[in-house]
DNA sequence: CCATCAGTTCAATAAATCTTGAACTAACCT
DNA sequence: AGGTTAGTTCAAGATTTATTGAACTGATGG
């Protein structure tokens, strides 16, 4: 019913293994991922060509519930990125394998978006 | 209906990120996984306290077709392990990130089976 | 104010996952 | 053969996840 004005994310130190692990093992919400870590922070709709934005708004509230990115209110965007401090600290190199593993077939990297 | 004598286990090529990602994010099959590197490769029954019979079993099928462990059989046990070398040679670091993540809570250490 | 744009929430459905009891198989022991 | 042990398969229910259309919010621009 409400449209909160300030979205919630996890605490570093709550930042739960599992979550991040199924959050991560969801090749949209990787590809999401990815592109971030090559974009920095960036508005939602870069995603746009990725799924439905009814679905790609429930892929964002899974990332940043597990706390893998954070959003930001900027005007009528949303910026999201990736928590690359808060999981280096809390999953030392996690992040990084991940990236390395899912680097070969990143991203369908559609056209005209680069 | 049968009970095949050879259980399948996917090529090393053909190990999915997602697959692996998806099967470390259980607390119950993380554990397991900590604990047979630990143990190297062990009879399934060092598990027995984990979680009823049945529902292991299911995890072990689990972490077999993702290509996490091999499962042996012999004789009357089937022995399971980690396969280290073919997940180091897939996706080097991962194994390693996600253990160490895990590393501060691993498996509960049930009395008596140190 | 009205329209538009970015993105969300709701509701409903489909699909996958998890969990368990009951029945089973295969190997071993006496 | 009969009994036990190790672990699986089947079937069914409970829970979670994924996907989508319709309706919404909140900010911006005419």
């Amino acid at each position: 019913m409400c449209m909160a004005r300030e979205l919630h994310h996890p605490d570093r130190d709550q930042i739960d293994l599992s979550a991040v692990l199924e959050a991560l093992s969801e090749p949209v919400r990787r590809d999401i991922v990815l592109r971030l870590l090559v974009e920095g922070e960036a508005p939602c709709q870069i995603f746009d060509n990725f799924a439905p934005k009814t679905n790609l708004s429930y892929h964002y509230a899974r990332l940043r519930e597990a706390g893998v990115t954070r959003t930001r209110i900027s005007g009528p965007y949303r910026m999201i990125s990736v928590r690359t401090e808060d999981l280096a600290a809390r999953f030392p190199g996690l992040l990084e394998a991940i990236v390395a593993a899912a680097g070969g077939k990143a991203s369908p990297a559609p056209a005209g978006t680069a």
